[in-house]
DNA sequence: CGCGGGTTTGATGATGCTCAAGCCCGGTGG
DNA sequence: CCACCGGGCTTGAGCATCATCAAACCCGCG
């Protein structure tokens, strides 16, 4: 059940057996099944969520009802809305399993404890955070320099089990592009 | 020489008297001028450094030569390669002077040295790093979603600084948009 | 069997890029 | 003090990419 968690976290830093035992004990187990919220924008956001296994995506919606994918998560990835989940405030995303998926949920009170008694964690979460803002800062520059193509091409390479998993009505989304313009990408990128 | 610096912490945190003091030994002062760069990519980010009078720009090279504008900072803004700050690894941007600057510098150790003993600016660096991620999530939806006028009229209404004291190539290229493109909205806008 | 969501395919059009020329203005040297 | 240079900004014409709108298609499911 905590297998990713440990994984992700012995990628990063070096814990102890009973550092890690006791880092277990701070996260919830959850299942939530395909379709179902874990969180909707309005709400403050209790709880960060790492995937053990499934896949999910956040999202915003605009005034004009346009939804747009911020992220996806899965196997091994963090999702909440890091804002709310921090400062207590209203949350502006979505979040929603696009797959049945078991998550390990870590609310504040509870992290806070962790990072009071294995201090090392601070290291994690502050990698974890460091790691999401380049990846931000890039998504900026592709979504600015890059062609469609080229966009796709980067998020194969990137992230396939996104490509293959998700619907291509979220991916174009995640994107900045139509799905019909992504249906074209794909039907060219394939006969090569 | 420090105005800026303490009323951008006391905007988030309190700190008494003497942890003002505190803090400030820890930052070294430094003049920059016009064109000149403080960090160049491929060198490790040794300081994060804090604006007190000027414009800043950070910005990469890719492949073909072009640059791409990845922040401004004016006044009260941090600026830095924070990942390569954090890890030490080579930088990936560049950061040159737009204006003649002052600047308050923060190294590694000084920085670790004063989370030591001044706790509450955890806070205060935890809440810049938050607002840091918020910010890059709204440009990446904006960069996607909007068009190059909505881009241009968000910028004049959150940062009326930057559009006015920076050059239209450097705003241009920070909107991912061509010179020629921002200098026809201008246009537009201005016969109105 | 028929419905419905997601995907494909096509035709059309708008937005913004490219390339190219001209302009404005500040700085430099004669 | 003026002429000239050069960088940045403007303006124009043509073009590529991608969005939009619309229709057909595919496939799982009731």
């Amino acid at each position: 059940m905590h297998e990713q968690l440990i994984k992700s976290i012995q990628d990063k830093i070096t814990l102890s057996p009973e550092e890690i035992e006791k880092v277990k004990h701070f996260y919830i187990p959850k299942k939530i099944r395909k379709r179902q919220y874990l969180l909707n924008a309005g709400d403050v956001c209790q709880y960060i969520a790492f995937v053990e296994k499934g896949l999910l995506r956040s999202f915003t919606v605009d005034n004009d009802g346009g939804e747009h994918v911020i992220q996806f998560a899965l196997e091994g990835w963090l999702i909440g809305d890091m804002s709310s989940f921090l400062s207590g405030d209203e949350a502006t995303y979505n979040i929603e399993a696009l797959e049945d998926a078991e998550l390990l949920l870590l609310s504040k009170p509870s992290m806070e404890d962790m990072l009071h008694t294995v201090p090392k964690m601070e290291t994690y979460f502050r990698i974890l955070m460091q790691n999401h803002i380049v990846a931000l800062n890039r998504r900026v520059i592709s979504s600015m320099s890059d062609t469609a193509e080229q966009k796709y091409l980067k998020l194969m390479n990137n992230c396939p089990g996104i490509v293959n998993r998700a619907s291509q009505q979220n991916i174009a989304s995640f994107l900045g592009i139509t799905p019909e313009t992504l249906s074209r990408i794909r039907k060219q990128v394939a006969q090569k």
